[in-house]
DNA sequence: GCCTGTGAAGCTATTCACAGCT
DNA sequence: AGCTGTGAATAGCTTCACAGGC
């Protein structure tokens, strides 16, 4: 199976596919991709095995082939839906990072625990009560949820979300979420990143 | 020198060591603490050697010791400022995440490029234009930057804070910024993390 | 000449497994 | 008996370096 790097990557690249392909760009070579993608030239070709794209010599690679074969392997085949957990500020970021940018994953549905907030539709995503959540789950296929709520709540949303059959968890809360082996979990710890730019910063000369 | 994972990890023991000592823990076996972290204890045991930390037989760790020593490890001697750039929903939601947290590290200053913000006060941190941002890095020690702008913002941020001589970056515009080598840099891609989701989680049967 | 695709080498990270301690 | 600390083994990732093609 894939390692999860190289789908990160894979994102990266497509990314930077879509701006050069904006700028008109047809063919595009392995180094200058891994410029754009800040990494090497043979880790950008290796990458691009698994998705079975073939470039030329003479041209690198064809730029509008290539997101072809990167979005075939990494979107699902029909539309994916995720949910978000916890309006706060982060939550809201989100909502407005993903609207409208693939259409394929969309945040279908909101969650939180402030009635001022119910029944509001914030970036175009509607806002429900935390304890709709099985059912709306169940209703619209949510296969996804973004936990954003604060580290208290985390654990037991993520139950909820797990026992209504989610498969994936996005997680912001600063906690390790106990979560079967069969859902996958990636966590992304603000405070472990400020952490580690802090110590490294003070490593160099 | 100490590689990035485990200064990542040794930040999230230590959240689970104050867990820990909040609840009147004094001491914690290497299986426990793995599990708490979601890892494994020889992780957690060779973790640990890089703190030179040491842990009884009969016991495990004394988690005051322990926390004594991460801190020792991972803190910086002279409390350490950093500014945020881009007071948007991600930036609001990081001061909101990190006011007091740790008293050698914090947020001195927040900038945007918005005048309705400069001058007010958020999360007990004072707003500025970006145009004063080389001042305000030097006037107040600032060496780490966090860049919440939106990404074609992004790069013209960095160059200025890294020409104001500051030694980390922690990015979550979904660009690549281009930076000298003695500069580190944290890119936190949200795209990257839920794209990653969505594919792994349609992976499992 | 300068690219891609890839076997093989080199490097990094994780896990095993056990000696040594209490 | 059950833990820590760690050499050694394993697994995983990145980079080299070159054959093959235009």
């Amino acid at each position: 199976m894939t390692p999860e790097k190289v789908v990160g990557r894979l994102s990266i690249y497509r990314r930077r596919l879509e701006e050069l392909a904006r700028q008109g760009f047809e063919n595009v070579f392995s180094h200058v991709l891994a410029k754009m993608a800040g990494c090497k030239p043979a880790q950008v070709r290796r990458d691009l095995m698994v998705v079975r794209s073939t470039g030329s010599t003479k041209h690198g690679y064809n730029v509008r082939e290539l997101l072809q074969s990167i979005g075939d392997f990494l979107d699902p085949r029909e539309a994916q839906a995720a949910a978000l957990i916890g309006i706060g500020g982060l939550g809201r970021a989100i909502l407005g990072y993903f609207e409208g940018r693939r259409p394929k994953l969309f945040i279908a549905a909101a969650f939180d625990s402030d009635p001022t907030k119910i029944g509001t539709t914030m970036n175009g995503c509607p806002c429900y009560p935390d304890s709709q959540l099985p059912q709306i789950i169940a209703a619209d296929n949510i296969s996804i949820v973004i936990i954003t709520t604060p580290a208290d709540a985390a654990q037991a949303m993520a139950d909820i979300a797990v026992a209504a059959g989610v498969k994936g968890i996005l997680n912001f809360a600063p906690v390790t979420l106990k979560i079967p082996e069969d859902v996958f979990v990636e966590n992304s710890d603000m405070t472990v990143y400020l952490e580690r730019v802090a110590y490294f910063s003070r490593q160099n000369p």
